[in-house]
DNA sequence: TCTGGGGTCCTAGGACCC
DNA sequence: TCTGGGGTCCTAGGACCC
């Protein structure tokens, strides 16, 4: 039993850009960005061509434009990076069993049983190699004692770092850096954190005032203290993604919707999108909530618990219905999004049968068949008809 | 610079039950 | 009549991440 664990964190460099580069390789050399191309759009990502022009992703599309004139905006392929994205965890999963994907383009890797007399470094650098010539996917990987360390190590070297960072690093690694770079502090807490005199993840860590640190941190205070310090205890769990806790989809309208006719199919549609990823996934959700945002971005949401969970396009269709009534204004909508969560799958819905008693079991059952049908029955009818028809 | 679409987790208050 | 403390579920909104 080795006394440190051996984490990985493994970040693909600019993973939807490095995907259209590995399908067209011509694309290497010229600036790119991936997003809808137009104004008002943003960039989801930018290769490292781009980012020499100060190009960034999240960036809107006119100001990537500006500061780089001959950007090539090229649209998203989604089932591509997610065919990539597969591919990449199943390479990753040949190292070890150990493998928790972060998201489409990161995976934590518990290596500490897998190293086969290898050095973490050398096997780092394998997996960066595999995966560059197989793949042709630029990864940076971190290597520390626990997750966090790991996550910070693979963000200071970009791209194709390989990156240690030992307990023993942090005060010379870590701490100078800015406290923004800390991974679960945003641009709403840096502020605040200044306003203490925190500037650095180092301040954070000798900040002596827990109490008015909470002010700012809440329950997570002791949480993030410990990470300054270089030590956080939650252990890679290859299960953690497997439970899926909401689905749902929204929709930004450039033009704004002005009639709530419009507004009414835009919501039918996005609850045909929900409903169909709820099938294909096998989910059944207790909770609806559907999302506003109006043209003066101000937002508001509302969401409710349904008698029992559902898949059911009708009866969550009519919840939506519901809600935006409650919501609407009668102002121009910029978007509207509709979610699920609460979910259950669906087998566990009729493994739960099996323990009631028998009256409630046949009231549940009644609805469960229901539930069933209809699942079986949108299997057959296109989810995109029966939504105009209505 | 004026902002996409997918998520996760947290907070605070209220309702309700024991 | 006036009242504690805990647990669970629900709702609205916000911060954060990729």
């Amino acid at each position: 039993m080795k006394k440190y664990r051996i984490i990985f964190h493994v970040d693909l460099n600019a993973f939807f850009a490095s995907c259209e580069e590995a399908q067209d390789p011509s694309l290497k050399d010229k600036p790119i960005g991936i997003g809808k191309n137009s104004d008002r759009g943003i960039l989801t990502t930018a290769n490292y061509a781009a980012r020499k022009y100060g190009v960034t992703s999240a960036m809107n599309v006119f100001e990537a434009k500006r500061r780089c004139p001959h950007l090539l905006v090229v649209p998203g392929n989604m089932a591509l990076y997610q065919e990539y994205s597969q591919k990449f965890f199943e390479y990753l999963r040949t190292i070890t069993s150990m493998v928790e994907p972060a998201s489409i383009d990161e995976a934590y890797l518990d290596v500490t049983n897998d190293l086969n007399d290898l050095h973490p470094l050398d096997l780092a650098k394998k997996i960066q190699k595999d995966l560059l010539d197989t793949l042709k996917l630029p990864v940076s990987i971190g290597i520390a004692p626990n997750r966090f360390l790991a996550k910070m190590a693979s963000d200071m070297k970009k791209p194709l770092g390989v990156t240690v960072l030992r307990k023993r690093d942090i005060e010379e690694k870590l701490w100078p850096l800015k406290i923004g770079s800390m991974y679960g502090i945003g641009k709403k807490t840096v502020p605040n954190l200044r306003l203490i005199g925190i500037e650095t993840i180092g301040d954070l860590a000798n900040f002596k005032d827990h109490e008015k640190l909470s002010k700012f941190l809440g329950n997570q205070t002791e949480g993030f203290l410990a990470k300054a310090w270089g030590e956080s205890t939650a252990m890679v769990d290859p299960t953690r993604a497997e439970t899926v806790h909401s689905v749902g989809n929204s929709k930004t309208f450039e033009g704004f919707l002005h009639s709530y006719e419009a507004m009414l199919a835009a919501l039918t549609k996005l609850t045909e999108t929900v409903v169909s990823r709820l099938h294909k996934k096998s989910y059944a959700a207790k909770s609806i909530s559907v999302q506003v945002r109006y043209a003066d971005f101000s937002q508001r949401s509302k969401q409710v618990a349904l008698p029992q969970h559902s898949n059911d396009f009708d009866e969550i269709l009519e919840m939506v219905e519901h809600l935006f009534e409650d919501l609407y204004e009668e102002k121009a909508v910029h978007l509207l999004g509709v979610s699920s969560s609460n979910l259950e799958k669906q087998e566990m819905l009729f493994k739960q049968l099996n323990i009631f008693e028998p009256k409630e079991a046949m009231e549940k059952d009644t609805h469960l068949t229901r539930v069933l049908d209809s699942i079986n029955k949108n299997y057959k009818k296109p989810l995109l008809k029966r939504g105009l028809k209505k």
